[in-house]
DNA sequence: TTGATTTACTTAACGCTGTAAAGTAAGCTG
DNA sequence: CAGCTTACTTTACAGCGTTAAGTAAATCAA
């Protein structure tokens, strides 16, 4: 009416164009509210108990709803993970980031390891203990900001053999000393009656300060 | 016909005692049956596709005789898992009673440790990981011969702190740090993709001789 | 504006699971 | 020989993950 031929069909043009975008956006949106859901349910039930048919009924979808946006009930989970490796990367992160001797930062990150541990006990978990085998995968886009937290803890192991404050030695057998020992600690006390929460820290902090006095030159 | 009485009498009973012995050790016979059944479904299976269904169809029984010898599912692999803590414990002693010094002891019994975990790793995961809650539960009878593993390596710690072999140090700390040491390395190789199991001698026998630098007085 | 097509979702169904309750056949007992 | 106990089976239920078929609404081409 009020435009004429080429005018009118641009702006049908960006008509249709803005309602895919919204139609996407709802996609997203849903996707996302999935992913919340499962992820309350897992914190909820853990591993053991999490069920697809429990997450649909939470959003108020039909259970086969759910594969339309996720492959299966292993690659919900996946994702659930992931936010758990973001979350968990970034405490590391933060610790290393602190200033301080090596030997300090070393125990700091060790200290947000274990202490994700504690917060998050059905997280870690699913991560380390039930399903460590998707560190193997790729990172699903979306997820780039996930960070290499066995990387976090390897550089600042470098760090401290670069300034001298490592007493000279292999790389590889330091960090995978100090990440055997605090992984032991919590996926003990999370799988088993020993080391009770009460205990962890000083228990660790102790371990630390025998390794570190034969780590130190 | 050839017997008076109470020589009868005492033939009958003994008939009947003989009968119900018999019949005692076909109970035990088909609760072994399925206890075996079940240790060699779970070690192909694992925890995961274990299936009370298909162990009750690999002994040729209805599924819910099972429940006539074990109180559930969780009851059945609980028993499969004590077999695996008696293999346990006993490795971990043989290791214990070797002639040596303090230190060759701990790390023998580290070694023994890391062996079973390679050698039964789906047992290790239910024993460690994913039914380590089990550790908490009184020894059902008929299981006695079950050591208590943390209590080997513990009292190889205390010869060592008694012979001065060892620095003088808190023993739970110095145990706590072995044992975490060592299934943090298996865990991760079970759980993760990292930690080979190429390389996780060669890294348990380099963390050894770390921990151990500083162990020594 | 209308008819065809695509999109987004649901319903129905399959085969599997653990487990409780009821049924059954044999053996033992008085 | 009747009655009770033992040992096991059959049936049934509620739940699970997952596939395939069906449906209603939104979009598109004319």
């Amino acid at each position: 009416m009020s435009g004429e031929g080429t005018a009118t069909s641009t702006r049908q043009q960006r008509l249709q164009h803005n309602s895919a975008e919204r139609r996407a956006q709802k996609k997203l949106d849903l996707r996302q509210s999935m992913l919340g859901a499962a992820t309350a349910l897992f914190e909820r039930d853990g591993f053991e108990g999490f069920s697809l048919r429990q997450v649909a009924e939470a959003i108020g979808y039909s259970p086969t709803s759910i594969y339309l946006y996720f492959r299966d009930k292993e690659d919900l989970l996946h994702h659930v993970a992931l936010e758990g490796f973001r979350s968990f990367g970034q405490d590391l992160q933060r610790a290393a980031d602190q200033p301080g001797s090596a030997r300090e930062r070393l125990c700091a990150i060790g200290l947000a390891y274990l202490r994700f541990g504690l917060r998050r006990p059905l997280h870690y978990r699913l991560m380390f203990m039930v399903r460590g085998d998707w560190l193997g995968l790729p990172t699903p886009s979306g997820y780039d900001s996930v960070i290499d937290s066995f990387g976090v803890l390897e550089q600042a192991v470098q760090r401290g053999l670069d300034s001298g404050e490592l007493r000279p030695g292999d790389l590889q057998v330091y960090t995978s000393l100090l990440w055997a020992n605090v992984h032991g600690l919590v996926s003990l006390h999370l799988a088993t009656p020993y080391f009770p929460a009460e205990v962890l820290e000083g228990l660790y902090l102790q371990h630390q300060e025998v390794i570190g006095r034969n780590l130190s030159p």
